[in-house]
DNA sequence: CTGAGGTGATACACTATTGTCTCACTTGAT
DNA sequence: ATCAAGTGAGACAATAGTGTATCACCTCAG
């Protein structure tokens, strides 16, 4: 019953419930977390020794789940286009996730890198032409990291079908909504 | 001094600090917002009983500005998307107002029906032929929303000219970052 | 059956925040 | 000069949230 470290599903429960509850009041208290988890107070604070810690926790996982499912996705020798839909559709799943990110986490060093990885990136895809080159590459950055959270927002809110949303982002990224 | 309350500059000193403060953390106590207006905490709860207080006031201060500017700068005649520029330029300044909005006021009915008119003005944009017919109005409309809110947070943060903003909102949406 | 590990509930101390009140001070109008 | 209005500073009580500890209970491996 022991996974990897000493706790099995309680913990990532908390976690999980813990980002669906931060995400829609970032000043949630622990017993709503705890309330939304389905554990005690206390089994919370055993697990996670302070709040600090369970932001933490969460932003770890968040990183980790995110870097798996877009290394996982990502094929080199794909055309660009269609290798951006695929990373599209596999992060938007995880907006949530992603989102947690750039809300919670302003200084911090892995956040931070992986802003500097998209920057490269988006210039790599500048070089070869497949983006406009006359628009401020931390812009594209910004539209990227936005669509995957309105992505999800609108599947989550059952307005998009999760199966569309990828091609309707890769869309809207490149060739907009215009006629 | 009273001009049609009985708070001259205070009040309004409160309010804009009180956005700055909330946008770059939702849970800032009053001693920050105090604190950043420039006025002692004994100020801020004689201007506003209560926190619950000040948000609303910020919320309709906020919806106010943010109406009137769009007012002001409707050209109902202009080319679309001559129009479409002259809004962004009238809101991205207010960006952080505009954003305020959509994080504290879910079930506002203010707010509710500043969606419903964005709603139904995309939709007008689409029967007119100038946004594509095949992308959901909800689409659009949360594309438009977030470009505001980028746009502003890469002028603040001095990645982009003010003056550029606009023009590269328009072409985001209508045109896309594709070559 | 039995015991170890994990849990929920609860009580508790401690801290941060809120909201109220008072008082001395400044400022601007008369 | 004087007075009224508004302010900053600080004391204060009340409240909410955090983190710790204890105890009874469950359950699963042995």
């Amino acid at each position: 019953m022991n996974d990897n470290a000493l706790r099995p599903t309680t913990r990532n429960a908390i976690i999980d419930a813990a980002i669906i509850v931060l995400a829609g009041n970032a000043s949630a208290t622990m017993s709503e977390i705890a309330l939304k988890a389905g554990v005690g107070r206390a089994t919370l604070h055993r697990q996670f020794r302070s709040r600090d810690d369970l932001i933490r926790a969460i932003k770890d996982q968040c990183i980790r789940e995110t870097d798996e499912a877009s290394a996982a996705a990502d094929h080199p020798n794909a055309p660009a286009f269609e290798r951006l839909r695929a990373m599209f559709a596999a992060i938007i799943p995880l907006g949530d996730r992603y989102h947690f990110l750039t809300f919670e986490g302003a200084s911090d060093d892995a956040i931070t890198n992986r802003y500097q990885r998209e920057l490269d990136w988006v210039e790599t895809l500048k070089n070869d032409g497949e983006l406009a080159a006359d628009v401020p590459t931390s812009w594209v950055v910004a539209q990227i990291d936005q669509l995957v959270w309105t992505a999800w927002c609108e599947v989550a809110a059952g307005r998009v079908a999760l199966a569309d949303a990828p091609a309707l982002a890769v869309r809207t990224l490149t060739k907009g909504l215009g006629v």
